[in-house]
DNA sequence: CAGTGAGCGAGCTTCCGCTTGACTT
């Protein structure tokens, strides 16, 4: 009797194995470690896959993109392609002498079919092994235990629902891809792409340059006192912003006639403040791209950082530590580290009450420093991604910060100020985290004091339109309308900005990016919005649940493409010339004056003068029937050893 | 005369979601 052990990844396998086998395991190699070892006289060998170990990939007949051939792309089956070679070839060698196959992998929709996929290709040399599931969502030695006492049978159902996840997001990605790059000329490096979840995502962006396009500033106007007494307190009108310059003129002047600004009321407390929660992934990137880093870098510096130890998983939903978790031991494994002074204070507290985010989920533990680490060890932002991490723990299990909160309302004239102060009594959790404010001295007043009023002013603002969004807050936006997940937001995010459809740290829509999100919102249906993921999410319920079948889903989301495209299609010429235009490889330029056609702007191969020059026609030439000018400009650079105007753009009169 | 560009033809390229290597001295 041999059984093996399927894990979802490396590390995962040898807590198992260390678990199941009390310690005793042995490593053996054969193209990737597998760890053997026999437990209650059955042999046990346990190997950790990489995710998914197959992938979907068209048929040759398809590799070529062409416009014909993508009505049939639309129904064409892919076939599957073991994506991890290595891995294929352990289990395949694994399943001759294999009696009974463990599904250990993630307990959730994509690790049922990460599973399923490995007892495929053991079925491939093998038929007959018994197929179970064991779940579990931590990998505690009891949680283990209890899922093998307790086998469930694999649920093909839910995996099958993965599977048509797959399927759709690969047809609607590869034919609305060519199609659009194909319509516009944009073969190659310089393709568009097209995406149930980047598409949403570049509208999300697109909305958000409309509002600020659309806003329209209003004024208002905000009266402040200065009033002088043991120190100087600046107090604010009651009406926070004036919305007419006339009232606010009328409280202003009523308060410059006053000789004495009265304590209507003052009220001090203290209060605790909450502390951040614990890092999940999008929280986790929110606060990396205030650094200034990439959400894509932060999370490949995090995901090295765990792959040495040094951090937890960083993929998570989970914002609460589990009990497991023991804040005590995690701070002394960071005794010998940069951070050392901050971790002995730690540990000359008593007892640890960590604080709790909104989300409890039970994927990972949230992100906290598995061990310590010196400066010197970590290069630039891998030590400022570390350090962040492990100020965040800090944070999260280091006494409340004390504050002390004061209130006062002044009677100015017969019109109400007010004064707030925030002081920071005792820093707590501030001292590691962040930075901490300074201290503020809180006056001591009380009802009926009077004061000096020194100066009344007046000043006037305006409302500011919405900001364009940073990386983190687009991902944190994702989030919010289900776009995408941990493990690939930060990816999608990358992608927008290498299709070059936005740029900058606050992310500003390119032409390009603007013209494709437009196009699709005109004509691409459903994969322009969030709606299609949601719709997606519960059909995939649906099949999980055997209320329906994974090809009936399958096929109707074909025929929803198949109308889309065939949408694109009676629109191609409209979409190539919009979304042409917006990239500047072709504008319209007007009449040309000498061959009474239209002309059309084409960017010149090496042609890089960003302003439109004026142009002057140099002669037709022929070319595929079109006839062609080629235009020079004669404000054009010339360029360093040549003093003939460099020609920078051509004109194209298309006949 | 050196550098540039037209014209021709071949080759390039996708979705989203899971997840990471490691030879020897």
């Amino acid at each position: 009797m041999r059984r093996l052990v399927i894990a979802e990844k490396g590390s995962a396998a040898l807590r198992l194995a260390v678990v199941l086998s009390g310690g005793t395991f042995k490593r053996r190699r054969i193209g990737v470690t597998v760890f053997e070892f026999s437990r209650d006289g059955i042999d046990h060998s346990v190997i950790g896959l990489r995710g998914h170990i197959v992938e979907l990939d068209y048929p040759e007949a398809f590799r070529g993109w062409e416009l014909a051939n993508l009505d049939a792309l639309v129904g064409a089956e892919p076939l599957e392609k073991v994506s991890e070679p290595l891995i294929g070839d352990a289990l395949r060698a694994l399943a001759a002498d294999t009696d009974e196959a463990w599904v250990c992998t993630d307990f959730d929709r994509e690790g049922e079919l990460i599973g399923v996929e490995a007892l495929r290709l053991l079925g491939q040399v093998r038929s007959g092994i018994t197929a179970k599931r064991a779940r579990f969502s931590a990998l505690a030695r009891a949680d283990i235990e209890d899922a093998f006492s307790h086998p469930a049978p694999v649920d093909e159902a839910l995996a099958a629902s993965a599977r048509a996840r797959e399927e759709i997001d690969l047809a609607w990605g590869a034919v609305l891809t060519r199609f659009l790059s194909l319509a516009c000329g944009r073969r190659g490096r310089d393709f568009l792409s097209v995406g149930r979840v980047q598409t949403p995502t570049l509208a999300l962006l697109v909305e958000r340059e409309r509002e600020i396009e659309a806003f329209v500033p209003v004024p208002y106007w905000v009266v402040t006192a200065r009033l002088e007494g043991e120190t100087t307190i600046t107090a604010t009108h009651g009406t926070d912003r004036f919305w007419r310059r006339d009232e606010a003129d009328a409280a202003q002047g009523r308060a410059e006639l006053a000789e004495t600004a009265y304590v209507t009321e003052f009220a001090a407390r203290s209060v605790e403040g909450h502390r951040p929660p614990p890092f999940n992934t999008t929280m986790f990137l929110a606060e990396a791209t205030r650094l200034g880093l990439a959400a894509a870098r932060a999370m490949q510096i995090a995901e090295d950082l765990y792959r040495r130890g040094l951090i937890s998983y960083p993929r998570t939903d989970n914002t609460v530590y589990p009990p497991s978790l023991n804040v005590r031991s995690a701070l002394e494994r960071l005794r010998e580290s940069d951070l050392a002074a901050e971790v002995a204070e730690l540990l000359a507290l008593e007892s640890f009450h960590p604080s709790r985010g909104p989300i409890q989920a039970t994927d990972h533990p949230p992100i906290y420093p598995t061990a310590g680490a010196r400066h010197e060890a970590l290069k630039g932002d891998a030590w400022r991604v570390y350090e962040l991490v492990v100020r965040r723990f800090f944070a999260t299990v280091a006494p409340l910060a004390q504050e002390r909160d004061a209130v006062a309302e002044f009677d100015i004239g017969g019109e109400s100020f007010f004064a707030r102060w925030r002081d920071l009594v005792d820093p707590g959790w501030r001292k590691y985290y962040g930075a901490a404010p300074g201290r503020t001295s809180v006056p001591t007043l009380a009802v009926g004091d009077q004061l000096r009023p020194a100066e009344i002013t007046n000043e006037r603002r305006e409302t500011e339109p919405p900001s364009r969004y940073s990386q983190g807050e687009l991902i944190e936006a994702m989030e919010a309308k289900g776009l995408g997940t941990k493990s690939t937001r930060h990816e999608i995010v990358q992608k927008v900005y290498d299709r070059g459809y936005a740029e900058g740290r606050r992310m500003r829509v390119t032409a390009a990016g603007r013209a494709v999100a437009e196009a699709l919102e005109a004509y691409g249906g459903a994969v322009a919005g969030a709606e299609m993921t949601a719709t997606l999410e519960s059909a995939m319920d649906r099949i999980a649940s055997g209320e329906r079948s994974a090809a009936d889903v399958l096929k109707e989301s074909r025929t929803l493409l198949a109308a889309v495209l065939t949408e694109m299609r009676g629109h191609e010429a409209g979409i190539a010339r919009w979304v042409r235009t917006a990239m500047a490889d072709e504008v319209e330029v007007g009449p040309c004056e000498k061959c009474a056609g239209t002309m059309v702007l084409r960017r010149a191969r090496n042609g890089d003068v960003p302003e439109l020059p004026p142009l002057a026609h140099v002669g037709p030439r022929r070319a595929d029937g079109r006839s062609v000018c080629t235009v020079r400009s004669p404000q054009a650079r010339p360029s360093p050893s040549w003093d003939r105007p460099r020609l920078v753009r051509d004109a194209v009169v298309l006949g």
